[in-house]
Formats: C-alpha cells, structure tokens, sequence
DNA sequence: ACCTGAACACCGTTCAAGT
DNA sequence: ACCTGAACACCGTTCAAGT
C-alpha cells in the first residue's frame, strides 16, 4: 500500500475534481475498500464505476470481468500477510506465519470468503503457499505429510478459521437475544442451551471466532502433526 | 425423503399435466433437486417457478423470500443426517456422526457452503447440534473443552472439509493441466512443483477432499481432543 | 487506447388485481 | 386463500460509437 506509485494527476479536462487516469490498481483497490466498508455483496460493477466517477463499462478496460477483480481482490489480500521469519521449529515458523495471515485476514474480512470460492491461486498466494510448503519439508516432513497438512489446515493456513454460522450477526451479538434463545431452549435442546448459558469470553454465542478459539485448534493441529512426523 | 406424504393431485383445470397444489415442501423439494442438478447459482425463483410450472411470485405465497427458502434448504439437507449411534466411546460415536454427516453432505453439493452463510441454524440443524454437543458431554468433555471442540472441528462436524480452493472445476481435475502447471511452476515456486507433482492419491491435485484427507484430519482431532480431556 | 451510453438478458420483490 | 402479471430497482456484460 505505502509504496504504491503516487503519480501526478494530469487534469486533461478542466474539472475541478482531481480524476487520475484509471487503472487495474486504483480500480483493485477502491474495490478492497468498498468490500471492507459495505462487504462483499455490496460490490457491483456499477456501484464501484460509480465510486471512481467513471462509467462502469470503463472498468472493463482494466479488468476481463467481474470474476477478474475478485481473483485480483483475493490476490492482493494475500499479499498483505507479513514474510515468514527463517529461522526455528518448523511448528514455530508456521505457527507464526499464520498468526500473519489471521492478523491481514482480519482487515479484510470478506478475503477468506472470497479465496475460498475461487477457482485457483493467484500469484501471490502461490508464493503463500510455497512458503507455507517449504516450511512444512524444510522441517523434514514426509511429502504426504505435508499434504495431508494443508488439507487438515484448510482455511486456517491463512489465518481463519470458518465457522459454521455467521456469529457477527447484530442478532448473534446481542447478549439478550442469546439468554431468550437459551431459556427457549431449555426443554428440547438441553445440550446446546447449557453451552449457550455457560461459554461467553465473549459476551454469549456470538464473537466466538477470536485469538482463543484460533490459538486452541491451531495448537492442537500443530501437535498432532509434530506427533506424527516423529512417529515416522 | 421417502416419508413425504403422497397427497393425490387435484386436477381442478382440465390441464393434461398433473399439478398438484403448491406446497412449502413441495418448493424447497424442487430447489434442492434444481441446486442438487445445476449448483447454487442456478437456483433463481424465476426459474424455480418456471420449473414449478408456476408464476415466480406464486412462490412467495409459501416462502417468505428467498432467504427463507436458502434456510429451509439448508436445514432439510441437515435433517438427513442418519441417526447416531446410542452407545460406545465419545470419540468412536462423534466419528460416526460426522461420518454420517459427511454421506448427507456429498449427496447435496451445495449444502456446505450455504450452511455456512445461514445467520442462524433451523430446527433440524439445532437439533443436530444438540447431539453433537451432548455425545462430547456425555463423554466427560468439560464445557469449554466441548466449546473448544465445535469451533476445532468447524464445517467437519457436518461432514464437510472446506477447502481453500475449489477442486472439484474441470480444469483442477485435468492431468495435463496439472502436469502442465507443475513444470510451470519448477523454478518460482519449488515447493509448490514437489508436491503437485508427487501427491496423486486421485489424480494429481485435484480431488482431494476425499475420504482419506478427512478421516486423516478427524482422526487426528479427536485424538487431540481426547488427550486434552485426559490431562485435564 | 481509453471511455461512453444504449441495450440485452437477467435478478428479487412490491403491489394491485384477479379467482 | 392462493395465484397472477405488470412494474420497480437493481444486476453483469456486449456492442457500436465516440474521442
């Protein structure tokens, strides 16, 4: 971001706002920061022609289609995570590279939505992934190993963890919605009710995807695998 | 499926094709077979209608709108999930819950993802749920060890692995092109080439959420699991 | 080379009208 | 009570025309 060309605005016409040209980058950008405000269904062409004060067939010039800008927005997203450190255990590498990820993940919080519907890597997740693999052999992982490590990670190799249900709801957050839900459900879901009543580091159901929850099972993940590897 | 009452068809027009009344079930039947046959996207209540033989907004009279329709989808597709077994260890019954889970999901494509963007579960989902949460109980599991466990075991717990990249597209699945990409890919991205070049358990490294990848993952989080439990 | 506007083929949904 | 059709406010994208 910081070291993104700042080029001159060339007023070709006299408006009086400020318009540099259009490019595949500002046209990019102004859609990462329109899914971060709005999210991502808030994202059309025309609403985000209309952003950059252009006629939304203009961003066909800088982008194939709409699947183009979503494959670059994924791309770019990855491509914020922090490098790697090269030194230590190999679980201490992955462990902190991912923690990267998680912590560029959650500015952009339609990214792993996003990655997860695309069709295959850009290039910068590509590179991801090869840093994310060559810890894994460079730790002396068998090569199945390794790929059954990727697998078992999932989307948690860049630092989110998919939940099952949407807990950033209003709805989901609201501590009295989640005691009325609880007392509901007393009677005929005795489990889930005592779960909801008890488990709140956060304030109930809801705001459960945190550093707890993701620590825990990538903790775990990690051993299971360093047992493994060991056992041969 | 087989429980769904076989009301006989009224014909109240003298219409050569059998219409029978529309129903709330007889609506999220047809999308669910549209979804099962063409994928989510496909799904649109103009064709949906169209499919029913019916005007668009006759389907509003059974559905309030189309987000109700995605959650009556995505709970039907729960509710057949086979039963659990009643007896053995917490570890072998969660297994073959998931299990279970897993053979409902493969039958409907489209279920986990939809699962996932749902704001709230519906009655069989909760249901469900319920069950999961009471076998870890049961188990001994304290209670925020069984926290901890929905949250590690995220869409596995309904027999779903999400993957980072969708692998079931044509060209993920295409020998050549993987084989094509893996010599591409030798000299940027050496980790990257190794493992798509070797891993082949289903033909290169497409068609990898099988099986195998997730009963290597479920194994080795419920042994984790149950290693935390036993220290305490 | 880049931008524009009209047009096409779609969406979900409201509303007033039918039976 | 249920179904219908026109209409509204949106989509992504093609294509011919502008500069």
């Amino acid at each position: 971001m910081a070291s993104m060309p700042r080029r001159a605005t060339q007023p070709t016409t006299s408006r009086a706002t400020a318009r540099p040209a259009l490019s595949r980058e500002r046209v990019v950008t102004a859609a990462m920061e329109l899914a971060d405000r709005d999210g991502l269904d808030a994202l059309s062409m025309r609403r985000l022609g209309g952003i950059l004060g252009v006629d939304p067939m203009s961003l066909y010039n800088h982008v194939r289609d709409k699947d183009d800008l979503l494959d670059a927005m994924a791309d770019t997203a990855v491509a914020g995570i922090a490098p790697s450190p090269g030194e230590g255990h190999w679980t201490e590498r992955l462990r902190s590279t991912i923690l990267s990820a998680r912590a560029t993940m959650l500015r952009h919080p339609w990214a792993p939505r996003l990655i997860e519907q695309r069709d295959r890597p850009g290039p910068a997740t590509l590179r991801y992934f090869d840093t994310v693999i060559g810890i894994l052999m460079d730790g002396g992982l068998a090569i199945d190993l390794t790929h059954h490590a990727l697998h078992l990670l999932g989307s948690r190799v860049i630092g989110f963890n998919q939940d099952l249900f949407d807990d950033r709801s209003e709805a989901a957050r609201d501590p009295a919605v989640i005691a009325l839900m609880a007392s509901q459900l007393a009677d005929s879901h005795p489990y889930v009710a005592r779960m909801a009543g008890t488990v709140s580091h956060e304030g109930g159901l809801g705001g459960c995807d945190d550093d707890v929850e993701f620590t825990f099972a990538l903790d775990l993940i990690l051993e299971g695998l360093d047992r493994r590897h060991r056992a041969g």
